[in-house]
DNA sequence: CAATATAAAAGTGTCGACACTTTTATTTTA
DNA sequence: TAAAATAAAAGTGTCGACACTTTTATATTG
């Protein structure tokens, strides 16, 4: 259904490399609680796993700001601030700007094109249950990351895919704040695609920044309206 | 001497944590050789641990590119290809330009001031000894690490420390290219200091990018000299 | 002699166990 | 009864061992 890397798993893939997985999933979602501790023993019984593989993969979950350890004391689930998000999305914003300015250079028009059935289908979905469901929410990072394919930098697409989309899937999740500005979006979206299709990688850097800078400044006014509301 | 991060140790870290900082830099001065294979149980026994601690280090420095680890056969260091280091310079280009803007408006005036003294320091090493000393490199990693710092933002700071800068550094030991425009980057530093001082976020990014990019082109050059020589 | 089959060696993936530290529960004492 | 001291429980850090896989070395065969 969607081309998101972390949905699949090499049927290859070690033991621990699995439980990795599915530990991330399972903090993105919120099935582990944010900010609850992790006993070891119990976690690995209930994984039937040693204590030794999960320890294995906690370490990449640390490695990946999802856990946070701390000598002797053990590991927590991490638990996203609101700065911390606000922080990832000026690392989004600048990272994203670049890629898409890369992949206005590096797409093919095969990918363009798919890119562009693409987004017919999330109209589709948007006009179909008002975009509130999951898989508006997915299809938002599936766009996203098809660019970051198409910029054909490896570095940037491991840095995004694998550390901070996950992040902000986990905010989401929490929050369950899926993108609160569907229409909209979309039509940024398109603009996007048109930039890289006319090959213009400075437009296409520049909407996408704008993009990702709308998206933040509307999680920003949001805090800021509930806050005003409370004090 | 340096700020740097990467040098000292908590006293407080596990050993699996000290291994792992001393592999990495094992991996980054050359110690280790680039691509050669890792065997867990001479390894292990060489810096005197048990095998599960050696492999809790080892997917970390997986998590950071610094090893490569293939199912049943084991881990190698990584090797750094010229194209993964214009990847990086790259990212360094977006995201050092947006730090760059962000200190312009949170670094604090002191910090300001130390960053001048920082440049006075460098100029004298490079005046001593010609720009080719160990110092004079890692000093250029402490002036960006510094500016980092000032940019408050968490996630740009490990991503950079902690993931790509290792990268570079592995680059610089295997080729041994210390910068090879030692002046002309401490100008471009000073005018960068220059715009953080007056609080220009719009120039300093501006400057930031533009001076990575130089660094950039500047391989890219000597790249393409090289080749032309051999063909 | 080259190519294939077979056996040994080395290596990775995973587990269970023990020492030492932190936390919780219990007892002692002011 | 509340606070401090002490004992028990739970938990983390580290290690050694075993099964199964890959690689290397040896033997077999056309």
């Amino acid at each position: 259904m969607t081309s998101n890397p972390s949905d699949h798993q090499s049927p290859t893939a070690s033991l621990s490399d699995r439980i990795f997985e599915q530990l991330q999933t399972a903090i993105v979602k919120g099935e582990i609680t944010a900010g609850s501790k992790i006993s070891e023993p119990e976690l690995a019984k209930s994984y039937g796993i040693s204590r030794g593989t999960l320890r294995e993969a906690l370490s990449r979950l640390e490695e990946r700001y999802l856990v946070v350890r701390s000598p002797n004391h053990g590991a927590r689930v991490a638990t996203l601030s609101y700065d911390e998000l606000i922080d990832i999305y000026q690392v989004r914003e600048a990272l994203g700007g670049m890629a898409c300015g890369l992949a206005a250079h590096n797409m093919t028009d095969e990918e363009i094109a798919d890119l562009k059935r693409l987004l017919d289908t999330h109209e589709k979905s948007i006009n179909e249950d008002q975009g509130l469901s999951y898989y508006q929410q997915e299809g938002e990072f599936d766009f996203h990351y098809r660019i970051l394919q198409g910029s054909r930098n490896g570095k940037v697409l491991s840095i995004l895919e694998g550390g901070l989309y996950q992040l902000m899937r986990m905010y989401r999740y929490q929050f369950s704040t899926a993108s609160p500005r569907p229409y909209q979006a979309l039509r940024e979206h398109r603009r996007i695609v048109e930039a890289i299709e006319e090959r213009d990688g400075e437009l296409a850097d520049l909407l996408m920044r704008r993009h990702i800078r709308a998206a933040r400044t509307s999680i920003e006014e949001r805090r800021q309206a509930s806050l005003s509301q409370k004090g």
